[in-house]
DNA sequence: ATTCATCCTCTACGTCTCGTAGTAGTTTGG
DNA sequence: CCAAACTACTACGAGACGTAGAGGATGAAT
Protein backbone atom coordinates (compact mmCIF):
# COMPACT_ATOMS: atom_id res chain seq x y z
CA UNK A 1 0.00 0.00 0.00
CA UNK A 2 3.23 2.06 0.43
CA UNK A 3 1.55 5.12 2.30
CA UNK A 4 3.19 7.78 -0.31
CA UNK A 5 0.12 9.07 1.08
CA UNK A 6 -0.88 11.92 -1.63
CA UNK A 7 2.53 11.88 -2.73
CA UNK A 8 2.07 8.99 -4.93
CA UNK A 9 4.95 7.62 -6.85
CA UNK A 10 8.32 8.94 -6.40
CA UNK A 11 9.81 11.15 -9.13
CA UNK A 12 12.22 9.66 -11.06
CA UNK A 13 15.44 8.80 -9.78
CA UNK A 14 14.13 9.67 -6.35
CA UNK A 15 14.55 5.86 -4.98
CA UNK A 16 17.93 5.61 -6.47
CA UNK A 17 18.95 8.72 -4.24
CA UNK A 18 17.13 7.50 -1.08
CA UNK A 19 18.74 4.34 -1.90
CA UNK A 20 22.38 5.30 -2.20
CA UNK A 21 21.64 7.86 0.72
CA UNK A 22 20.26 4.71 3.14
CA UNK A 23 23.50 3.70 2.08
CA UNK A 24 26.02 6.33 2.98
CA UNK A 25 24.40 6.64 6.12
CA UNK A 26 24.98 3.70 7.23
CA UNK A 27 28.67 3.78 6.91
CA UNK A 28 29.37 0.06 6.17
CA UNK A 29 27.76 -2.87 4.58
CA UNK A 30 24.22 -3.25 4.88
CA UNK A 31 21.45 -5.59 4.01
CA UNK A 32 18.65 -5.21 1.61
CA UNK A 33 16.26 -5.30 4.41
CA UNK A 34 17.98 -2.54 6.65
CA UNK A 35 18.28 -0.36 3.85
CA UNK A 36 14.79 -1.01 3.22
CA UNK A 37 13.94 0.38 6.81
CA UNK A 38 15.94 3.68 6.19
CA UNK A 39 13.23 4.50 2.94
CA UNK A 40 10.31 7.10 3.37
CA UNK A 41 7.10 4.93 2.03
CA UNK A 42 7.69 1.88 2.68
CA UNK A 43 8.47 0.43 -0.52
CA UNK A 44 8.14 -3.43 -0.80
CA UNK A 45 11.20 -5.32 -0.07
CA UNK A 46 11.27 -6.43 -3.84
CA UNK A 47 11.71 -2.82 -4.99
CA UNK A 48 14.25 -2.14 -2.58
CA UNK A 49 16.20 -5.11 -4.55
CA UNK A 50 15.52 -4.23 -7.44
CA UNK A 51 16.71 -0.66 -7.26
CA UNK A 52 19.69 -2.28 -5.46
CA UNK A 53 20.15 -5.14 -8.51
CA UNK A 54 20.15 -2.07 -10.95
CA UNK A 55 22.75 0.24 -9.23
CA UNK A 56 24.87 -2.78 -8.83
CA UNK A 57 24.73 -3.56 -12.85
CA UNK A 58 25.46 0.09 -13.01
CA UNK A 59 28.96 -0.35 -10.43
CA UNK A 60 27.37 2.75 -8.55
CA UNK A 61 26.97 -0.48 -5.27
CA UNK A 62 29.25 -3.22 -4.40
CA UNK A 63 27.48 -6.26 -2.37
CA UNK A 64 29.49 -8.90 -0.23
CA UNK A 65 27.87 -12.35 0.80
CA UNK A 66 27.03 -12.61 4.07
CA UNK A 67 25.45 -16.03 4.25
CA UNK A 68 22.94 -16.12 2.36
CA UNK A 69 22.34 -12.82 2.37
CA UNK A 70 24.27 -9.92 0.37
CA UNK A 71 25.75 -6.95 2.17
CA UNK A 72 25.37 -3.80 0.03
CA UNK A 73 27.80 -0.93 -0.01
CA UNK A 74 27.40 2.50 -1.60
CA UNK A 75 31.23 2.42 -4.07
CA UNK A 76 31.75 6.03 -3.51
CA UNK A 77 30.74 8.03 -0.25
CA UNK A 78 28.25 10.45 -0.92
CA UNK A 79 31.14 13.44 -1.22
CA UNK A 80 33.11 11.10 -3.87
CA UNK A 81 29.79 10.78 -5.73
CA UNK A 82 28.96 14.16 -6.13
CA UNK A 83 32.23 15.45 -6.65
CA UNK A 84 32.58 13.21 -9.10
CA UNK A 85 29.55 14.31 -10.85
CA UNK A 86 30.63 17.54 -10.92
CA UNK A 87 33.70 16.82 -12.55
CA UNK A 88 31.72 15.05 -14.85
CA UNK A 89 29.93 17.64 -16.11
CA UNK A 90 33.30 19.96 -16.10
CA UNK A 91 34.91 18.12 -18.41
CA UNK A 92 31.93 17.25 -20.88
CA UNK A 93 31.89 21.43 -21.72
CA UNK A 94 34.01 22.69 -23.84
CA UNK A 95 35.86 25.62 -22.10
CA UNK A 96 36.57 24.41 -18.70
CA UNK A 97 38.29 28.00 -17.37
CA UNK A 98 34.95 29.53 -18.30
CA UNK A 99 32.54 26.69 -16.43
CA UNK A 100 35.23 26.90 -13.49
CA UNK A 101 34.88 30.65 -13.64
CA UNK A 102 30.74 31.01 -13.50
CA UNK A 103 31.13 28.14 -11.31
CA UNK A 104 33.06 30.12 -8.66
CA UNK A 105 31.61 33.68 -9.35
CA UNK A 106 28.38 32.63 -7.79
CA UNK A 107 29.20 30.21 -5.41
CA UNK A 108 28.73 31.15 -1.64
CA UNK A 109 31.06 33.25 0.26
CA UNK A 110 31.63 30.42 2.63
CA UNK A 111 32.24 27.58 -0.44
CA UNK A 112 34.81 29.92 -2.03
CA UNK A 113 36.89 30.12 1.78
CA UNK A 114 36.86 26.34 1.95
CA UNK A 115 37.35 26.00 -2.07
CA UNK A 116 40.67 28.54 -1.49
CA UNK A 117 42.06 26.96 1.58
CA UNK A 118 41.86 23.37 -0.02
CA UNK A 119 43.50 25.01 -2.99
CA UNK A 120 46.58 26.87 -0.74
CA UNK A 121 46.55 23.33 1.31
CA UNK A 122 47.13 21.01 -1.38
CA UNK A 123 49.57 22.91 -3.49
CA UNK A 124 52.13 23.56 -0.66
CA UNK A 125 52.70 19.75 -0.70
CA UNK B 1 15.17 7.25 -41.69
CA UNK B 2 17.40 10.28 -41.20
CA UNK B 3 20.95 8.39 -41.94
CA UNK B 4 22.12 8.26 -38.68
CA UNK B 5 23.85 5.08 -40.16
CA UNK B 6 24.61 2.01 -37.85
CA UNK B 7 24.44 4.76 -34.95
CA UNK B 8 20.38 4.37 -34.85
CA UNK B 9 19.18 6.62 -32.19
CA UNK B 10 20.42 9.19 -30.35
CA UNK B 11 21.03 8.21 -26.53
CA UNK B 12 18.82 10.01 -23.92
CA UNK B 13 19.69 13.69 -23.94
CA UNK B 14 21.75 13.83 -26.58
CA UNK B 15 19.99 15.78 -29.02
CA UNK B 16 18.93 18.08 -26.50
CA UNK B 17 22.25 18.73 -25.83
CA UNK B 18 23.58 18.51 -29.36
CA UNK B 19 20.80 21.42 -30.02
CA UNK B 20 22.25 23.62 -26.90
CA UNK B 21 25.44 23.63 -28.51
CA UNK B 22 24.30 24.41 -31.81
CA UNK B 23 22.39 27.61 -29.92
CA UNK B 24 25.87 28.21 -27.63
CA UNK B 25 27.70 27.90 -31.17
CA UNK B 26 25.34 30.58 -32.95
CA UNK B 27 25.95 32.82 -30.48
CA UNK B 28 23.49 34.73 -31.68
CA UNK B 29 19.30 33.82 -32.06
CA UNK B 30 18.50 31.56 -34.92
CA UNK B 31 15.99 30.07 -36.66
CA UNK B 32 14.99 26.55 -36.32
CA UNK B 33 16.26 25.54 -39.94
CA UNK B 34 19.93 27.03 -39.02
CA UNK B 35 19.92 24.72 -35.74
CA UNK B 36 19.21 21.79 -37.76
CA UNK B 37 21.87 22.57 -40.50
CA UNK B 38 24.38 22.12 -37.14
CA UNK B 39 22.96 18.54 -36.38
CA UNK B 40 24.44 15.33 -37.30
CA UNK B 41 22.21 12.85 -38.60
CA UNK B 42 20.01 14.86 -40.41
CA UNK B 43 17.07 14.70 -38.51
CA UNK B 44 13.91 15.96 -39.56
CA UNK B 45 12.50 19.73 -39.50
CA UNK B 46 10.04 18.99 -37.17
CA UNK B 47 12.45 17.01 -34.96
CA UNK B 48 14.67 19.69 -33.92
CA UNK B 49 11.59 22.11 -33.75
CA UNK B 50 9.87 19.27 -31.31
CA UNK B 51 13.53 19.41 -28.96
CA UNK B 52 13.31 23.48 -29.35
CA UNK B 53 9.57 23.56 -28.40
CA UNK B 54 10.15 21.60 -25.17
CA UNK B 55 13.70 23.41 -24.32
CA UNK B 56 11.47 26.48 -24.31
CA UNK B 57 8.97 25.14 -22.71
CA UNK B 58 11.89 24.16 -19.69
CA UNK B 59 13.05 27.17 -20.13
CA UNK B 60 15.84 26.50 -21.17
CA UNK B 61 15.60 28.71 -24.20
CA UNK B 62 14.00 31.67 -25.52
CA UNK B 63 12.21 32.79 -28.38
CA UNK B 64 11.78 35.78 -30.80
CA UNK B 65 9.61 36.44 -33.60
CA UNK B 66 11.33 36.95 -36.66
CA UNK B 67 8.66 37.64 -39.42
CA UNK B 68 6.94 34.66 -39.64
CA UNK B 69 9.45 32.69 -38.01
CA UNK B 70 10.98 32.07 -34.49
CA UNK B 71 14.55 32.52 -33.18
CA UNK B 72 15.77 30.51 -30.83
CA UNK B 73 18.59 31.51 -28.26
CA UNK B 74 20.03 29.53 -25.34
CA UNK B 75 18.80 31.27 -21.96
CA UNK B 76 22.59 30.35 -20.21
CA UNK B 77 25.80 30.04 -22.28
CA UNK B 78 27.56 27.10 -22.13
CA UNK B 79 29.61 27.79 -19.26
CA UNK B 80 27.06 29.27 -16.98
CA UNK B 81 25.19 26.01 -18.37
CA UNK B 82 27.36 23.50 -16.73
CA UNK B 83 28.26 25.91 -13.81
CA UNK B 84 24.91 25.99 -13.18
CA UNK B 85 24.78 22.19 -13.01
CA UNK B 86 27.73 21.61 -10.75
CA UNK B 87 26.44 23.99 -8.28
CA UNK B 88 22.92 22.20 -7.99
CA UNK B 89 24.41 18.92 -7.72
CA UNK B 90 26.69 20.42 -4.98
CA UNK B 91 23.55 22.05 -3.15
CA UNK B 92 22.22 18.88 -3.08
CA UNK B 93 24.91 17.42 -1.14
CA UNK B 94 24.41 16.95 2.52
CA UNK B 95 28.12 18.20 2.96
CA UNK B 96 29.29 20.49 0.67
CA UNK B 97 32.59 21.13 2.28
CA UNK B 98 33.47 17.59 1.58
CA UNK B 99 32.07 17.51 -2.16
CA UNK B 100 34.26 20.24 -2.60
CA UNK B 101 37.43 18.43 -0.84
CA UNK B 102 37.05 15.42 -3.25
CA UNK B 103 36.26 17.88 -5.90
CA UNK B 104 39.27 19.74 -5.73
CA UNK B 105 41.51 16.25 -4.86
CA UNK B 106 41.12 15.23 -8.24
CA UNK B 107 41.16 18.39 -10.18
CA UNK B 108 43.64 18.40 -13.09
CA UNK B 109 46.62 20.27 -11.91
CA UNK B 110 45.53 22.95 -14.52
CA UNK B 111 42.12 23.71 -13.50
CA UNK B 112 43.35 23.63 -10.56
CA UNK B 113 45.68 26.87 -11.06
CA UNK B 114 42.75 27.93 -13.04
CA UNK B 115 40.41 27.80 -10.08
CA UNK B 116 42.87 29.73 -7.42
CA UNK B 117 43.98 32.44 -9.69
CA UNK B 118 39.98 33.08 -10.02
CA UNK B 119 39.58 32.74 -6.14
CA UNK B 120 42.40 35.12 -5.53
CA UNK B 121 40.90 37.54 -8.13
CA UNK B 122 37.88 37.55 -6.60
CA UNK B 123 38.82 37.64 -3.14
CA UNK B 124 40.44 41.39 -3.27
CA UNK B 125 36.91 42.96 -1.58
C1' DA C 1 16.77 -34.66 6.30
C1' DT C 2 12.67 -31.70 6.52
C1' DT C 3 10.79 -27.55 7.36
C1' DC C 4 10.71 -22.59 8.01
C1' DA C 5 11.97 -18.05 7.44
C1' DT C 6 14.69 -15.10 4.68
C1' DC C 7 16.69 -13.39 1.03
C1' DC C 8 17.47 -13.33 -3.90
C1' DT C 9 16.29 -13.70 -8.98
C1' DC C 10 13.19 -13.26 -12.67
C1' DT C 11 9.65 -11.15 -14.71
C1' DA C 12 6.43 -7.58 -15.45
C1' DC C 13 3.79 -3.38 -15.81
C1' DG C 14 2.93 1.74 -15.65
C1' DT C 15 4.82 6.18 -16.34
C1' DC C 16 7.78 9.69 -17.82
C1' DT C 17 11.10 11.67 -20.77
C1' DC C 18 13.20 11.94 -24.96
C1' DG C 19 14.23 10.85 -30.02
C1' DT C 20 11.83 10.92 -34.04
C1' DA C 21 8.61 12.46 -37.36
C1' DG C 22 4.00 13.22 -39.95
C1' DT C 23 0.00 16.21 -40.81
C1' DA C 24 -2.35 20.19 -40.69
C1' DG C 25 -2.64 25.12 -39.96
C1' DT C 26 -0.65 29.76 -40.49
C1' DT C 27 1.95 33.37 -42.41
C1' DT C 28 4.36 35.71 -46.08
C1' DG C 29 5.91 36.84 -50.64
C1' DG C 30 4.80 36.92 -55.48
C1' DC D 1 -4.88 33.64 -54.39
C1' DC D 2 -1.14 30.13 -54.49
C1' DA D 3 3.12 28.20 -53.14
C1' DA D 4 6.81 27.87 -49.94
C1' DA D 5 8.35 28.06 -45.37
C1' DC D 6 7.50 27.75 -40.80
C1' DT D 7 4.89 26.46 -36.52
C1' DA D 8 1.68 23.73 -33.72
C1' DC D 9 -0.43 19.51 -32.64
C1' DT D 10 -0.23 14.79 -32.28
C1' DA D 11 1.80 10.43 -31.96
C1' DC D 12 4.70 6.41 -31.49
C1' DG D 13 8.87 3.73 -29.95
C1' DA D 14 12.43 3.06 -26.66
C1' DG D 15 14.81 3.27 -22.37
C1' DA D 16 15.08 4.27 -17.45
C1' DC D 17 12.97 4.03 -13.29
C1' DG D 18 9.30 3.17 -9.57
C1' DT D 19 6.85 -0.50 -8.11
C1' DA D 20 5.96 -5.18 -6.91
C1' DG D 21 4.56 -10.32 -7.21
C1' DA D 22 5.91 -15.30 -7.90
C1' DG D 23 9.03 -18.53 -7.29
C1' DG D 24 13.79 -20.35 -6.34
C1' DA D 25 17.73 -20.82 -3.18
C1' DT D 26 19.84 -21.17 1.25
C1' DG D 27 21.05 -21.06 6.26
C1' DA D 28 19.06 -22.34 10.63
C1' DA D 29 16.37 -25.04 13.67
C1' DT D 30 14.21 -29.33 14.68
Amino acid sequence: MSDRGAAGRRARGALESEVLAALWAAGEPVAAGAVREQLHGDPAYTTVLTILTRLHDKGQVTRERAGRAYLYAAVRDEAAHTAAGMRALLEKGSDRAAVLARFVSELEAEDEQVLEQLLHGHQEG
